[in-house]
DNA sequence: TCTGGGGTCCTAGGACCC
DNA sequence: TCTGGGGTCCTAGGACCC
């Protein structure tokens, strides 16, 4: 039996969002369709009948109403993107154990087990999009190498809804053409920065000395950008959940963080929401088990201009009230009362199980009773429901109804 | 109607310790 | 009496991804 050379399979889901939000309602099957974008947002996801007026993911909502008058606008459901891609993570386990799931509409997957059971990648490829497309009546590419990052390269080529391989002997001749953007891991700046160097494509990378590399990009990320250059990333595919989607993952950090709907300049307000987003992060840590120590905030300025600060406790928390008080403390640190602000965001980083700290228990402890009122709340919430607290239902509805916990 | 929200990882400088 | 050197922690910032 000849060796597998090209185990690796990157799935990506043809615009899911889009996909999902219209698959029950053939009257948007061949509309341009939007998701996300309302008052002050982005494009989460676009139908590629969208994307054929120039709208993209990420761009604001305002620019591509522009671009696309015409288009359906639906809000995101998250719930029903979270089912869907649960359901095709499942899919892909039925084929071989070793999924690692990039985000909700994209994994990775080692079938070099089970060419014994099922045939060559390409026809493990063939069966999973008949599956997904009969199961969940959406589109998927999928691209074929020896490597993640050259099979993740080649779905993003096969789009939409194709299969591309990429054998080693092909990866210098497929690769080296392209724009150095391609790579995963080079974003605009990166790619500015080369381009800088005189390196405009993949090719032009490959063929530069490491060290230059390294002096301009730095140790590691030069080092990393030369494999990915040459294709010789030997990273592994894990098996794993994606970070911030649960299920036991090592979570290193839990934030939250909103666009107010308009600047303000009100110390009260920004209070308030940070109190929100405070209980909004530490319920969310308490449901995962975790503690965290350092308290992060990051505030928006009307300009845009975006600042970042942080303040580590002397032991791990998971009391809304503690981390409150910190954020407040870091916002007042910051000195802008009197500047608009169009965000603010609370993190908690850090993160560690809860069963594995050892509780240091003071005296006339004045954080306990703050911990047993979290308490009550988890217990209510429990009890009827997270309709106006999860963070689901907060992108989907409630923006101008939201309870307010503040006091 | 300009520019979301969830994350991860890397770098660099200063403090501090041995 | 003339300033080493390495490791770790903390903080800030930035790049990137979906």
């Amino acid at each position: 039996m000849t060796a597998v050379v090209t185990p690796i399979l990157h799935v990506d889901m043809d615009a899911f969002y889009a996909s999902v939000a219209t698959r029950d309602r053939p009257e948007l099957r061949d509309q341009p369709v939007i998701v996300g974008g309302g008052h002050r947002g982005v494009v989460l996801s676009a139908s590629y009948q969208a994307r054929a007026f120039g709208v993209r993911s990420g761009m604001p909502g305002a620019q591509a109403r522009r671009l696309c008058p015409q288009a359906v606008t639906l809000a995101p459901d998250f719930d029903a993107f979270s089912t869907v891609s649960r359901a095709v993570m499942e899919t892909f386990r039925r084929v071989t154990p070793l999924v690692e799931v990039a985000s909700l509409d994209e994994a990775f997957l080692d079938v070099g087990g089970a060419v014994r059971r099922l045939g060559p990648p390409e026809a493990i490829a063939e069966q999973l999009r008949a599956r997904i497309h009969d199961e969940q009546g959406i589109t998927c590419s999928v691209g074929l190498a020896a490597t993640r990052s050259v099979a993740k390269l080649a779905s993003r080529r096969a789009k939409p809804d194709g299969v591309l391989t990429i054998a080693p002997d092909q990866v210098v001749e497929q690769l080296h053409p392209l724009d150095v953007g391609e790579l995963y891991g080079v974003g605009e700046s990166t790619r500015s920065a080369l381009r800088a160097l005189g390196l405009h494509t993949v090719g032009d990378v490959a063929r530069m000395p490491l060290e230059v590399l390294q002096h301009h990009l730095g140790r590691a990320s030069g080092a990393h950008l030369m494999d990915l250059a040459l294709g010789t990333d030997r990273s592994e595919v894990v098996a794993r959940n994606a970070a911030g989607f649960g299920l036991g993952e090592p979570d290193r950090s839990m934030g939250a963080q909103e666009t107010f709907g308009r600047d303000s300049a009100d110390r009260g307000f920004v209070l308030r929401q940070l109190l929100r987003l405070a209980a909004r992060v530490c319920r969310r840590m308490r449901g995962a088990g975790k503690v965290g120590r350092t308290v992060a905030i990051t505030v928006r300025y009307a300009d845009f201009r975006t600042l970042n600060r942080s303040r580590t406790l002397p032991e791990p928390t998971d009391v809304t009230q503690e981390v409150y008080r910190t954020a407040v403390a870091l916002y007042d640190a910051l000195g802008a009362h009197r500047d608009r602000l169009r965000l603010v965001g609370v993190r908690v980083e850090g993160l560690v199980s809860r069963a594995g700290v050892h509780h240091q228990l003071e005296l006339g402890e004045p954080d306990h009773g703050w911990a047993d009122a979290d308490r009550a709340v988890d217990r209510a919430v429990a009890r009827f429901g997270s309709a106006v607290v999860g963070p689901a239902s907060l992108l989907r509805h409630d923006r101008g109804t939201r309870r307010s916990v503040a006091g």
